[in-house]
DNA sequence: GTGCGACTTGAAGTCAGCTTCAGGTCAAGG
DNA sequence: CCTTGACCTGAAGCTGACTTCAAGTCGCAC
């Protein structure tokens, strides 16, 4: 609450690693919340950096920003939250990771089988139909995020 | 080759799942190929559900419609593509597949370690600096889709 | 030959998650 | 006081993969 320990948008950019236009835009998506200086600047709490440690983790795990935001606002209102507040936010992403891991090996195993065929059927193929839910989710439905989709040989 | 064999959007649509705009903006895009009655309708030769099926099959792995235009281009020209041509492209996949898990299973032991101490330190977490890589593509970067962000208990 | 559903086109809209821009203001060192 | 770099705002732009729309045409059964 010191006002010396306050820090600018360019400081948090800084160190979090976010531009000052993400910060700007979390900030009217209701994901963050600054104070102002007289001449309306913005001043950021240090505790801004851990708000947005797990806004990095939860948008490198594919999270949108609504549910993050959902999360964020289960965090305890009056204090600063504390390990096991951010604890049980991660927790329970690790549920939502085992399954898309699975989700993930299933498909692997389709795969394996239309290598041997060569089907790609359209009612037999796995992969074609790897079950319900991706199936269900209509021709844009992705598994599988445009972060990986470059670098299958790219560092060396 | 047979003029009765070939199919109308609607036919192709219906059997693909794929919706007309969709297989008109896969024409467009280069990824389909059709011929035209005298009137200027689309008629599609019964491979086209082949394609259609290495697209969705694509898709549903995240690959771009470039990188998938990229694949279609590979298929032999002259002939129908058979199982072994099919096959090949499929396998390529594989190989991105098992990278996509691994990355999703490093991520896993990260967060678990990150359960255990609730820190998401900036510095340390390996949930928040997972590796170079999801570093490198910037707050924008995601390592899961889409598809399924919704579903963690939707089903039953 | 006529009715009508399926089809055609180009242009514009949608969604997420930002980025970029123009035009102006703030804050702090000298 | 003045300069200068950091900051402000709202609006518009971007990417990818489509969808939606309006206005018009085709093709086939009757």
């Amino acid at each position: 609450m010191d006002t010396r320990d306050l820090l600018t948008i360019g400081e948090v950019a800084h160190r979090s690693g976010f531009p000052p236009s993400a910060l700007r835009y979390y900030e009217r998506e209701g994901l963050l919340h600054t104070t102002r200086t007289s001449g309306g600047q913005r001043r950021y709490e240090r505790s801004v950096l851990r708000r947005l440690a797990f806004i990095r983790a939860a948008r490198t795990l594919g999270v949108g920003l609504d549910e993050v935001r959902e999360g964020l606002d289960q965090l305890p209102d009056g204090r600063t939250p504390n390990k096991a507040d951010w604890s049980r936010l991660s927790r329970s992403w690790r549920g939502r990771l085992d399954e898309q891991i699975q989700a993930l090996v299933a498909l692997r195993d389709g795969l394996d089988s239309c290598i041997g065929c060569g089907c790609l059927s359209l009612q037999r193929c796995r992969l074609y139909n790897p079950g319900d839910r991706v199936a269900d989710l209509g021709p844009g439905a992705r598994l599988l995020p445009p972060m990986l989709r470059r670098t299958p040989a790219e560092g060396v």
